[in-house]
DNA sequence: CTTTTTTTTGCATTTTTTTGCAAAGAATTT
DNA sequence: AAATTCTTTGCAAAAAAATGCAAAAAAAAG
């Protein structure tokens, strides 16, 4: 029995029972126990499982939140959000805002990960409750239901205040002549203030945001000094990020 | 049985049962009493559950809304929060803090509720996300995990610049000779400051606060200027309270 | 078709985690 | 205040994980 089976396998038992325990598979698929471990390794490192103490479970076992709906983009993110991970280190402070693929990054903080979180979005600041280690600062301001974060005057004044080491931008659209842009105009002004207030702005763009342009613009390419992708190093579409001297991951 | 597919089931039959028994689970399960406890204590260090003697009873807000075996103190809260509707009206400026009083009383608030609400508890703005009458104003500082509400300086120095209809105030302890206390220092200090923001002062107290003392004092008896309360007016308790002109409702 | 190189696999040893137990200490009830 | 019930703590046995190593299998190179 090949190895890839062997893994779809696990895989495929997993989404059905939502645990699996590496002695009984073993057992099951008759081979050793240290090849089943090495092969949760494995799949533990792709993000496909949470590997624990005598098995591994579903990546999203215990959280609030496995009611998502895991498309076909969310293996991208998966891949996206592990790569962002090499951001982050200790005794950093970093600014984050709202959106779905910052979550999920937050979400895969390394539970030991000793850092200051500074972020005006409320489900952000929730998913940090389960990192004992990261302290979490909540900028305050009006309460926009939809978006479930804070915006207007009294966050940009708290901002004036902060100098951070790293921000990590979330966006809509981002494109190589256009720079980076966004839906909602309140928050396209709040994010330029985020930037200023910031050494260095990341973002992490799935392959979908690449080449859209929405209404109202942020910052130009060369404000960007990190740029996390799935692509591949040598496609030409990132010729234009390299040659604004971005950092790409 | 893996330590992750136990708790899981813990925390399943928690939101069923509202309360589990760490004896009772066990058997259940089939563990030793220590396993089971241990796990409890792991899941509530995620925020998971709250343990009590004995057993361990749903955390948050998150689940008890939707039980419809309230116990003896479930029941005065609905009763006390009902009352409280009687605080507001539109277009009315309030400040609320956290605790699950608070909680409660804004899950009722009516749905055509025009009002603002300055809060620094991130439940209580998830929850008036359901009321999208009312403009919600988070004050920001550093985020409190275990009460899920921000505190510090920062919070403080945007108090500074509020001044609102009317403060609910949350609180542990309620004396009439040593007026409000509180558990938690931080808070205790916040609270006065969030006294002071106030043209009138509310609490709602549950019977079981009332000549209750906690570590740290908040204000004196003199400084509230509406106590919601299930006592009958005929109480004698309350003699000191009307003594210093407090409104009862 | 060999030989070399790399990958995969199983095994033994060490280290870590989990678990159950018992005794001592707290809290709760009677 | 005594009795009961639950918690805490330290400990040792058991279970599982990590590590290093060598044989077997597969892939690549010659």
């Amino acid at each position: 029995m090949i190895k890839e089976e062997r893994q779809r396998l696990i895989i495929e038992k997993l989404n059905r029972d939502q645990k699996i325990n590496l002695l009984e598979l073993s057992q099951l698929l008759n081979v050793s126990y240290d090849s089943i471990r090495r092969d949760v390794i494995e799949l533990e490192d792709k993000g496909l499982l949470k590997k624990v103490h005598g098995g591994a479970v579903a990546n999203s076992y215990l959280s609030f939140k496995n009611t998502h709906n895991y498309s076909a983009d969310q293996q991208e993110v998966v891949m996206l959000t592990r790569k962002a991970q090499k951001l982050f280190y200790n005794h950093q402070t970093i600014l984050m805002d709202g959106g779905t693929t910052n979550f999920h990054i937050a979400e895969q903080f390394p539970k030991n990960l000793e850092m200051t979180v500074i972020t005006n979005s409320l489900p952000l600041a929730a998913v940090l409750n389960e990192h004992p280690k990261i302290e979490t600062i909540l900028l305050g301001g009006t309460y926009h239901k939809r978006y479930q974060i804070t915006i207007g005057n009294q966050v940009m004044k708290q901002l004036e205040h902060i100098r951070v080491d790293l921000y990590l931008m979330g966006f809509n659209g981002l494109d190589p002549e256009v720079g980076v842009t966004l839906r909602h105009y309140e928050e396209s002004v709040l994010k330029q203030k985020m930037a200023q207030a910031a050494k260095k702005v990341a973002i992490c763009a799935i392959t979908e945001k690449l080449h859209t342009v929405e209404t109202y613009k942020v910052c130009d390419l060369q404000d960007i000094d990190i740029l996390i992708t799935s692509l591949k190093p040598s496609d030409v579409t990132l010729n234009a990020f390299r040659q604004q001297g971005i950092e790409l991951i």
